[in-house]
DNA sequence: ATGCATGAGGA
DNA sequence: CCTCATGCATT
């Protein structure tokens, strides 16, 4: 199903191929093709190829024939914990196009990551050398697994991710040898302080390791990919490789909003501190004080003025580290809604997203096909980074899981058509988006921070000022509260 | 991933 | 007009 509206578009062609995975190439630390292999265990496996089977019926133009071909490498069974790696090709203009590399983890994890066809070579030619069978592998596996989860269960982006992952990789490389459990927690440490840097790059804060660990890191994902077969994302790999792209470049700067309480922050009264105080306490006043419905549970239960006091001089630059989720098991109930259940099956969600292969907005776009209720990328993102309010959260787990559940069932018959494009119709044209200047942006906050509900001739005067219209300054205050 | 827009439902 | 839930469009 290409696609991709017609009129859409920004999307610069595979403009960035790379990003992915690749370390220091040479020299010191070995390249990630170069333990790749290694870190999965995998030393038999084929490489086999099939041409991609149009699953949506057209696409003539994805000619990339000759190595467009859907590539699959199918790991070796016999290495417990592994199982088939796929690779998907995404069809470009050249063949220098990154590919999505899912490969299950350990027995319940899976990792997916961009890499582009060289390292994809690399990646092939080892198979004919390596042949040194490492008992350890499995073990191997099973570190990694335990990495992954926590990479996971920290809600990381998936740019996180294979920053994350990526420096996993060397860490386990430089450490190749150790397997016990104990080691494992260094190695975790060495994971940690290695991503550290990216992650912070990125700007967010998290603490990757939770030595304690928690309890529950049963990510249940059952594997259900016997022979790697898969596909039908073969098909849709446009939007795959232009999610791809979109992650790649992928900027975090985390500048967060202040919608009603979502259920990270719910659940995670503690990442609130100081600067976020403000904001929280906002977020609950508009969401819950206004609904009159409130409950107990929430942490500040205490409403606040209306009139946010904010003693922040810019309130802009307060809102900040809002995205960390880290793990936390307080099972908060609000509203009779069990946060603690929707954060595991939000986590479980992107997991099985992740491993099916799928951007958000294929799972949208399938959501769209199917009966019931749909939602879009952003809902989905929102669901899974549990940035909205549990009441919303509640509505979307049921469309959610029922689809993931049919989902798997498509998968293991042959994942034929996982997503569905249906047509949508043009509608009404949407009022451009607009883009305030900093300097109005400036004024708002200002103003905002006196007056969080200007009245209708402030709106106009200050519309009037700024020579925005008044219906978009009005709105900025609704999306801004 | 998120900023602004839209529309429903409610005062 | 507001709040909320959502989505489109854009970063």
């Amino acid at each position: 199903m290409d696609t991709r509206p017609s009129g859409s578009t920004n999307k610069q062609d595979s403009g960035s191929p790379s990003q992915v995975s690749s370390t220091s190439t040479d020299g010191k630390l070995p390249s990630v093709q170069q333990i790749l292999p290694s870190l999965l265990g995998i030393h038999n496996w084929t490489l086999g190829s099939m041409m991609q089977h149009s699953a949506g019926a057209h696409n003539p133009n994805h000619n990339a024939s000759r190595n467009a071909a859907t590539q699959f490498l199918l790991a070796n069974q016999a290495l417990q914990g592994l199982q088939a790696q796929q690779i998907f090709q995404m069809p470009s203009s050249n063949g220098a196009a990154p590919q999505l590399v899912s490969m299950p983890v350990g027995t319940s994890g899976q990792a997916s990551m961009l890499l582009n066809s060289s390292q994809i070579s690399a990646l092939a030619s080892l198979h004919t050398k390596s042949s040194s069978h490492n008992p350890q592998n499995s073990g191997m596996a099973l570190v990694n697994q335990l990495q992954m989860q926590q990479l996971l269960n920290n809600g990381l982006s998936s740019t996180q991710i294979l920053s994350a992952l990526n420096n996993q990789l060397l860490a386990n490389a430089v450490a190749q040898s150790n397997l016990q459990l104990a080691v494992c927690q260094q190695q975790n440490n060495n994971v940690a302080n290695n991503c550290q840097s990216a992650i912070r790059r990125v700007g967010k804060v998290s603490s990757l390791v939770d030595s304690s660990s928690k309890s529950s890191v049963n990510v249940s994902v059952k594997q259900e990919d016997d022979d790697g077969d898969s596909d039908g994302s073969g098909a849709r790999s446009e939007n795959e490789a232009e999610a791809a792209d979109r992650e790649a470049a992928d900027h975090e700067d985390d500048r967060s909003s202040d919608r009603g309480p979502t259920i990270a922050q719910l659940t995670h009264p503690s990442v609130i501190k100081s600067t976020k105080a403000v904001n929280y306490a906002q977020a609950i006043k508009s969401s819950y004080v206004s609904s009159t419905r409130k409950s107990a549970s929430s942490p500040t239960s205490s409403s606040s003025p209306v009139n946010a006091p904010s003693s922040s001089a810019d309130g802009r630059h307060n809102k900040h580290e809002k995205s960390v989720i880290c793990s936390a098991r307080s099972a908060a109930v609000v509203d009779g809604i069990d946060l603690e259940e929707i954060r595991e099956f939000a986590k479980r969600f992107k997991i099985r997203r992740l491993s099916l292969g799928l951007t958000q907005t294929q799972v949208g776009q399938a959501l769209s096909a199917t009966e019931g209720p749909s939602y879009s990328q952003s809902a989905i993102c929102r669901f899974e980074k549990l940035d909205i309010t549990p009441r919303s959260a509640q509505k979307i787990k049921p469309v959610l899981e029922k689809w993931m559940r049919e989902a798997e069932e498509r998968y293991e018959n042959g994942g034929q058509n996982l997503a569905e494009f249906v047509g949508c119709e043009p509608n009404k044209k949407r009022k451009r988006r607009t883009s305030f200047t900093p300097q109005a942006l400036e004024v708002l906050n200002a103003h905002f921070e006196k007056n969080t509900h200007p009245s209708g001739a402030e709106v106009t005067s200050l519309a009037d000022e700024l020579a925005y219209d008044r219906e978009v300054v009005r709105v900025w205050f609704c999306n801004r509260r």
